[in-house]
DNA sequence: CACTACTATATCATTATTGATATAGGAGGA
DNA sequence: TCCTCCTATATCAATAATGATATAGTAGTG
């Protein structure tokens, strides 16, 4: 099964959801570990359904389009179970910003630099964001909860701190970057 | 035009190399923030030379089989430098290993817990191998050469420092669901 | 002599992903 | 009233990426 399809799981155990919600909960901040697009997300519910990992209830509506509210069966649940537990090789990284910084030997230093200035804002940016969803994770639930390894917001808490270290981290190196493109690495220390 | 032409194009602005050479370096250390399988390379040098991005020379070889040796062209160097500077969007994250944490709670966490352990071991072993590649570029070209805005050496460096960092950051999140998956959480301290 | 590995290029089918577009009712603002 | 936005689902074409396989010569090992 494809990797789209453990990923609405893994939304649809912690709680039923129609597609369109399920679209939402892709591109916020929760999300950010996986994207798809509407045109994926709907097939691949109907290979879900039809897989028996899933099933669906048409809820009507007055105020607004009727939708259908997918649910996750145990044959899901074990299914999940079993990709969470599964020995899984490194993914093939994937970066296309990073691959710039291959060639930045190639361009004007001056040219460069604002390029990596306007990333290191944008992971700050994605950094303080997460940040303030643990925030008011803590503030809801208790830090406690947040521990509790067979609690939902323990595995969100969890992917949030991979965000904030992955965001840091990146920030960390664009600000190097633009450091070296302006010619003030004075700072600069050995870290080898 | 597609990352992977832009990630041949940045290869071969450093050298000319024939497809095969090409990936090999895809798959070595220096090419970790891009990957592409020979079904992908063959086709896309085409286009590249299609687009004048691109030249290549028949060059035989008596005790193996005759390579095509690609060189960048001036329209390809300008095409490379344009990509270089362009204004470019946040890339969609993607982490399958990421992902699987967001479902950790519904699984055991003993089964759990070898499985961030090996990841740990994965990211570590490859933090290793791209500070021994730093090493043996300052023993070989001295660390001023890889200061050096306008060298390609300054630029694999800056790529390296970006994988150290990321690797780093990874390894020591496994560590982190390692120890709470285990039950050692007293280390835990407070970096909200 | 068979087997394996390496150099070298290439095609093919399939799957995954993106981008554009369609439909359609309701809400809210200009 | 027109326009835009939101909820809600869906299809379609195009592109990107993967996996499998083919060909073919050389070199080395058992």
């Amino acid at each position: 099964m494809i990797t789209l399809g453990y990923a609405l799981l893994g939304l649809l155990a912690r709680q039923s959801r129609s597609g369109y919600d399920l679209i939402q909960s892709m591109e916020n901040p929760v999300g950010f570990f996986w994207h798809a697009r509407r045109s994926q997300i709907y097939p691949e519910l109907a290979r879900l359904e039809e897989a028996g990992l899933v099933t669906h209830e048409l809820v009507e509506q007055w105020d607004r389009p009727d939708k259908k509210v997918y649910t996750i069966t145990e044959t899901g649940l074990a299914a999940l179970r079993e990709w969470m537990t599964a020995p899984m090789a490194r993914a093939p990284d994937r970066d296309e910003f990073t691959l710039k910084a291959f060639s930045v030997w190639v361009s004007d230093p001056t040219a460069a630099a604002p390029l990596f200035r306007t990333h290191e804002q944008l992971h700050r940016e994605r950094q303080a964001i997460y940040e303030q969803t643990v925030r008011e994770m803590e503030e809801r639930w208790g830090r406690a909860e947040l521990l509790r390894l067979d609690s939902p917001r323990f595995a969100s808490y969890a992917t949030l701190r991979r965000g904030i270290d992955y965001e840091r981290s990146y920030a960390e190196w664009c600000h190097w970057m633009v450091e070296m493109l302006e010619g003030q690495h004075a700072k600069e220390g050995d870290e080898s």
